[in-house]
RNA sequence: GGGUCGCUAGCUCAAUUGGCAGAGCUGCGGACUUUUAAUCCGUAGGUUGUGGGUUCGAGUCCCACGCGACCCA
């Protein structure tokens, strides 16, 4: 917002538009009214109206007076008969009809003075239908709840993409897919905490400000303590800290919320995103893949009633049933012609790239140099849900190592419609491999590697202590409302980060 | 980080080779008691993203910056 958009209380530099609806505002309070009243009390919402007189025939009254609330979307007034159409916020519309022989000529010339698309209106009155079937309430009076004082965007041309992010009260006034989508993100996120809450899973909150981040391989954001003077980190991951939990005894564990990562921000990536972590002693990567199917597939079913999701595109896709399981070396294999392995050499690998012209960084070993191939050469191949199985041991520092094949973990990673959905876990569990993978990252890390992990003393302390054999999972919320909808980020969260107007 | 494109009225967009900054909707005034993006008559609305430069003259050309979209790394 530039200084000169700025409303003022004279309104002098304003837009027309703008200065005649606080003139309409600053009238209402001389002549004793509210603009701005405290309430309205509503017999019935849009909704409730809609249901019940869904059965009214076109021209016949109901009998039945009712009082009502909603915001101003559509004006006809002509002559000594107006129309007005109410929405609600879940999107319901209905119909008021102002007739001079109703209200008297003075409301109703009120009515045309003071009321403007974008307005919140109260309406009492009857409902009736009009002589085209349009279910209306027909006003015996009408109270402005809240005046608007900026005109709405007209409403049949789409809003350019930029307004829509930036101003996203506006895009929910006026779009009826950023409602739903609002709403079903909520949905999806309260699915998966029931179903978590039903197997006697734990919600816990750990902490955003952490002296030291880790959980994960990633940037974090710095910020600065006054009272201690030390720096703090926005945290990358939970995972270190619902891990004290599990070694504390909370057996089944998870937590839904933010993370922040230092880096670029762009259609399929936000600085700040919401991450479910789960962590169940006992299981195993296998049992905690299960578990992640149950929840990616009850949350399709509490926003579509089906494992099968409609796509912004219009496209559907399946999520239900069982899905594909592959080994990362098996599909690289497949996709290659050749065998490779965990064992393959790093002089191999890189002809490999060179064949695929992909550009290989120095520091990557064979096991991240056989990864970046598996996501250059199959993961744009994987359409339907599938779990990637056995990841290398030298990418995978908090991962347990496999129980019959060295050198690789118990790990997977879970691709939906071709992105990266969740990953899953058989946790390490002993302290002394564990200090061993961290110190080998914290050795990265003074290399000049500054998404490599330090040395979390207390969290290796903790581990000291005997951590159960446990599954762990963690799944982008933002990105399985996109896996569930087929739309960008920028939808799916209501507020994302814009750099300043 | 690199490249391309864009930024004009409340909203969506025009503007020829550098030559009076326009339209639709919205708004405002008027007519209309069944409208649904009504119709008809009249009318208002602009620091063309910001700052420089070239020119008799810049929305248009040049430079820098800001914000955004797309592509690439």
């Amino acid at each position: 917002m530039t200084e000169h958009e700025q409303p003022t209380e004279t309104g002098d530099d304003l837009p027309e538009q703008m200065r005649i609806r606080r003139e309409k505002r600053a009238a209402l309070l001389s002549e004793g009214k509210q603009p701005y009243a405290l309430g309205y009390s509503r017999t019935h919402t849009l909704a409730e109206l809609r249901e019940r007189f869904a059965g009214l025939e076109a021209g016949e009254s109901s009998g039945t007076t009712v009082a009502t609330v909603g915001r101003v979307i559509f004006v006809r007034t002509a002559g000594k008969l107006c129309f007005a159409r109410l929405r609600d916020g879940d999107g319901t519309e209905f119909q008021v009809m102002l007739s001079q022989a109703k209200v008297g000529a003075e409301a109703l010339a009120d009515f045309k003075r003071l009321v403007d698309i974008g307005d919140h209106l109260g309406v009492t009155g009857e409902v009736v239908t009009s002589k085209r079937g349009e279910l209306s309430v027909m006003a015996d009076s009408f109270t402005i709840t809240a005046k608007a004082l900026r005109p709405l965007p007209v409403a049949h041309k789409p809003l350019a993409e930029e307004t829509r992010v930036r101003q996203r009260y506006v895009d929910l006034i006026m779009r009826p897919e950023a409602r739903d989508t609002a709403r079903r993100r909520a949905a999806v996120i309260r699915s998966i905490r029931e179903r978590l809450h039903d197997g006697d899973f734990v919600e816990v909150e750990t902490p955003m400000m952490q002296v030291q981040p880790g959980g994960a391989t990633a940037r974090p954001f710095v910020t600065h303590m006054n009272a201690y003077d030390i720096d703090l980190y926005m945290r990358i991951a939970p995972e270190l800290y619902l891990k004290r939990c599990v070694v504390g005894g909370i057996d089944r564990v998870f937590e839904i919320n933010r993370n922040f990562r230092n880096e670029g921000a762009d259609s399929s990536h936000s600085p700040e995103f919401a991450m479910l972590e789960v962590y169940q002693a006992y299981a195993d990567y296998r049992v905690i893949g299960e578990l992640t199917k149950t929840l990616i597939q009850g949350a399709a079913e509490s926003v579509f009633g089906s494992h099968t999701v409609e796509l912004a595109d219009g496209s559907s896709y399946d999520l239900g049933g069982d899905w594909a399981e592959i080994t990362l070396f098996g599909s690289l294999s497949d996709a290659l012609g050749e065998e490779v392995t965990v064992d393959t050499s790093m002089e191999t690998l890189r002809a490999y790239a060179d064949k695929v012209e992909l550009g290989v960084d120095p520091v990557w070993g064979p096991g991240k140099l056989a990864e970046e191939l598996f996501e250059h050469l199959v993961v744009p191949e994987l359409r339907a849900p599938t779990f990637v199985y056995d990841y290398p041991e030298e990418t995978s520092p908090l991962t347990r190592g496999h129980r019959s094949l060295p050198g690789l973990t118990e790990k997977w990673d879970l691709y939906v419609r071709g992105f990266e959905l969740a990953t899953g876990y058989s946790e390490l569990v002993d302290p002394v491999v564990q200090r061993e993978r961290l110190e080998a990252q914290a050795r990265l890390a003074a290399k000049g590697d500054d998404e490599a992990m330090g040395v979390d003393e207390d969290f290796l302390r903790a581990m000291e202590y005997g951590m159960p054999p446990t599954g762990g999972m963690g799944m982008g919320i933002d990105r399985l409302l996109m896996a569930l909808t087929g739309l960008g980020i920028r939808e799916t969260i209501l507020f994302p980060l814009v750099k300043p107007e």
